[in-house]
DNA sequence: ATGGTAAGCAAGTAGGTACTTGCATACACG
DNA sequence: CGTGTATGCAAGTACCTACTTGCTTACCAT
């Protein structure tokens, strides 16, 4: 019964390197370190197999929650944003290979977007209590939900895209702190700059 | 000569639908109506092929630019916005397929870079100027990079996971407004909110 | 009329793909 | 000891893949 972890294990290294089509049954038994019949008599088919890598990856990282009632903003925030770049960054090759074959093999785009809807009812939460409390504006010209799907829109950008183009964004340290801090400006939130941004500015000087 | 262009066009919706390993040459040349020789004897190979159609494609899509010396800060980011919506929409299939085979076929990965890259240019350019001539706020506390980066990210995101979950975005033609607004906000420029948000929120009441 | 060029068609090459079958081996449990 | 269970190995099936070759049309310009 050990063949069949370290088959998962392999299938979703190879799958997160070259796709299902590029992810052969010979090569995936090969990294396994176990012959291709195995495979075949552990899971019953090629597709079966990365269904269930696809299952194990959900359940190998768990969403992380934003408190009910928000206490330190700035604080939590940059958590939260820093635990979720951390979790789409972990899965990030068989997020963007699920997007890409998401009209040929559509049971892969649950996994694509389960993660990204619950982060977002989180988020938006989140920021309707700020605003009950009375630490986020509630003025006309603060629009929340945009300012959620920005904030979504950056952590998915920062992870999946900053392989690619590190230069663009900021220092992986400083990153999460950051958005929180441009997210709070975006409700209207008043906040202290950020330890890592008065360093960099007093640096400047 | 036409024969040239058929399968160039073909061999861009067969990429965009199944990336570069299922977009066989006999799906492509069926597609564009053509026989199997032709498409070796135009192009001499597959790999060829579908770099021609990632050149074409950039040539197809040309950047927008944002002007140099800003004067209505909301309705030019609104349109620059709108526009890199667009672009991005426009490619976005063979954009993702590029960022997932990256490891497999390098030379896509400029293809999936360049665009970015021009336009974090261009953005940042713009609030240099906007602080300049003191439009924008130059406190400690507002982090412009961030901001950049985050609009980047929100228009990557946008444009790439709208159409997975439609629902979780604002509605197609308010979207661009919405975001330059809340860019500005992030700069502590002050604005109006949008015409669509009072919309949204009087409707509300 | 003649030659060049773009194209189609049929067939073939060499290799890869998922998946199956039959048989041999090891080990664990009663 | 015997028996089931997991695994390995060799071979084979049926099909798909990129790519080639040889031959035949059709048209266009000189």
């Amino acid at each position: 019964m050990i063949s069949r972890e370290r088959i998962l294990e392999a299938a979703g290294r190879v799958y997160a390197k070259h796709g299902f089509r590029g992810a052969t049954t010979r090569l995936i038994a090969s990294e396994a370190g176990v012959n291709e019949v195995t495979l075949f008599r552990t899971f019953g088919s090629k597709s079966a197999l990365l269904e269930a890598v696809l299952m194990q990856q959900h359940a190998a990282h768990p969403e992380s929650e934003l408190p009910l009632e928000p206490i330190d903003p700035q604080l939590e925030l940059t958590t939260w944003i820093q635990m979720s770049l951390e979790r789409v960054r972990a899965i990030r090759p068989l997020l963007v290979h699920s997007m890409g074959e998401i009209e040929e093999r559509p049971e892969a785009a649950e996994f694509a977007c389960r993660g990204r809807r619950m982060a977002h009812d989180s988020i938006t939460a989140y920021v309707r209590a700020l605003q009950e409390m009375g630490i986020a504006n509630a003025d006309a010209d603060v629009d929340v939900d945009a300012a959620a799907v920005m904030l979504m829109g950056t952590v998915m950008s920062d992870a999946i895209a900053r392989a690619f183009v590190p230069d663009l964004y900021p220092p992986l340290d400083e990153a999460a702190e950051r958005y929180a801090t441009c997210f709070l400006h975006m409700l209207g939130v008043k906040t202290f700059a950020p330890q890592s941004v008065r360093n960099a500015r007093s640096q400047a000087q």
